[in-house]
RNA sequence: GUGACCGUAGCUCAAGUGGUCAGAGCAUUGGACUGUGGCUCCAAAGGUUGGGGGUUCAAGUCCCCUCGGUCACCCCA
């Protein structure tokens, strides 16, 4: 084989598909529970929706875009998260004139240009919502209590809760200021990684692994002891909502998020099984972001989930999964000669709803045999010339071993009624 | 983008310091049971050892390049 998926893509092939299928099944139904409904936007969209929404300066922009020009020149953007295209159909359909707040969750593929790792490809899989339009805690706490249910839905125990606020234009600029304050005679002492930091955007050095990093900050300037009294309240009151659902969660002031329109509640949820890469989903409010995209100021929140990380975190915590639907019924014919009949009767049955399949690979009857007992099938009808001669198909019972004899007209019937 | 390790049949892996070292298990197909599954046994098929170049009498085994993977950093889902 010359070509290969590119890199830090991957096929998901049957068996991981039906990973795949559960937890977005799971996620419609409980979504939906919620009141949200499903937004599909497209994979692309011009970069500058990208630029302005994120954030010039965040990593996205700068280097992991998949960033195109179609035949016309106009630059194109394959999505490296949702969060920005929602907003823009949201402000492109008017859903303003909606009841607010609009309720929203989106399912797929996200695209970033990044060394793939552990946890992290180039083509990703993400679940998310987006609650648009209310500045009520109480959505903080509906959307984090969301994402934990679902988590826990899906099959996972071992989840922690990470939770911060981040302020609001008002507060952040002087936070900003006083944290800039602390770090500027102390650069010096920072890694290089922090250096940079420190100059493009302050808040980020709290997000630093670095123990001697850390302990610089140690006495720094932490964000909610500068929340304006508005952003206090409400970040009070969000916790107040967690704990009134027994929803542990820890305050982490160096949660600070990448994307820079996030405001007030961020939140991200972790698994300790997983390595570096270890939030399985994260979000927050975002009170500038529709205005930035140039609509009214609206305020919002959300969150985003990796498929990709949910599964793994499935896996490692050894989560058995419902089996996928296999088929139930499996019609082996005796010789060539059946195939017609045998043809005819499968469809009959597979009009009625059944989930049944028969050998196109020229097996023996052993080995379609082999093939029905590998399918998992509750049933196994046998289609012979004896058979046929009468009008008959023999049905065996693939756990007990009988086997009956039933009317070809009435095979559908029987399987419908057995099958139950 | 930086660093480390790795790349042998569909899958999981074996092949002392370069020389019958290209193998096993699982999976696949067939058979033992010529009209019938799950166990067992037998057999077959399956690899230009990621790709390219080099060193050598000789390379899966050494060197270089390239493509990919893994793990970490940056950052995020």
């Amino acid at each position: 084989m010359e070509i290969k998926a590119p890199r830090g893509t991957s096929d998901i092939l049957p068996e991981k598909a039906g990973i795949w299928q559960f937890l977005e099944r799971r996620a419609i139904s409980l979504f939906e529970r919620y009141g949200y409904r499903r937004i599909i936007t497209p994979i692309f969209e011009y970069t500058e929706l990208f630029r302005q929404g994120i954030g010039e300066s965040t990593d996205i922009v700068q280097k992991e875009m998949y960033t195109f020009r179609d035949r016309r020149g106009r630059s194109l953007t394959l999505r490296p998260e949702a969060t920005a295209p929602v907003v823009r159909a949201f402000l492109e359909h008017d859903l303003l004139k909606h009841s607010q707040p609009v309720k929203l969750y989106y399912i797929g593929p996200m695209f970033r240009y990044e060394r793939p790792q552990a946890g992290r490809y180039r083509e990703f899989w993400q679940i998310g919502v987006e609650a648009i339009g209310s500045l009520d805690p109480a959505l903080d706490g509906e959307v984090i209590l969301l994402l934990m249910h679902y988590l826990k839905d899906v099959g996972l125990k071992h989840l922690q809760l990470h939770l911060n606020s981040m302020g609001c234009f008002k507060c952040r600029p002087s936070f900003t200021e006083s944290l800039e304050g602390y770090l500027q005679p102390r650069i010096g002492e920072f890694c290089s990684d922090c250096k940079r930091r420190i100059k493009l955007n302050p808040l980020r050095v709290f997000d630093c692994k670095k123990e001697a990093c850390q302990n610089l900050l140690s006495n720094a300037p932490r964000i909610l002891d500068h929340l304006c009294e508005d952003c206090k309240v409400h970040f009070h009151e969000v916790q107040e909502y967690l704990k009134m659902m027994d929803l542990n969660h820890v305050i982490n002031p160096s949660l600070v998020r990448g994307l820079d329109y996030y405001t007030r509640t961020t939140f991200e949820v972790i698994s300790p099984h997983l390595g570096a890469q270890n939030a399985l989903g994260g979000g927050g409010r975002y009170d500038n972001l529709v205005e930035g995209c140039g609509g009214p100021p609206t305020p919002a929140t959300g969150f985003a989930l990796g498929t990709e990380r949910v599964a793994m975190a499935l896996e490692k915590e050894g989560v058995s999964l419902p089996k996928d639907s296999t088929l139930d019924v499996f019609l082996a014919i005796v010789g060539r000669d059946q195939k017609p009949d045998g043809f005819a009767l499968l469809s009959r049955i597979r009009e009625e709803d059944i989930a049944a399949d028969m050998d196109y690979g020229g097996r023996s009857l052993k080995g379609q045999m082999k093939l029905a007992d590998k399918l998992g099938v509750s049933y196994a009808l046998f289609l012979g010339s004896k058979e046929l001669g009468r009008g008959v198909c023999r049905i065996r019972d693939m756990k007990t071993g009988e086997q009956v004899e039933v009317k070809l007209e009435e095979v559908p019937k029987w399987l419908k009624i057995h099958l139950k």
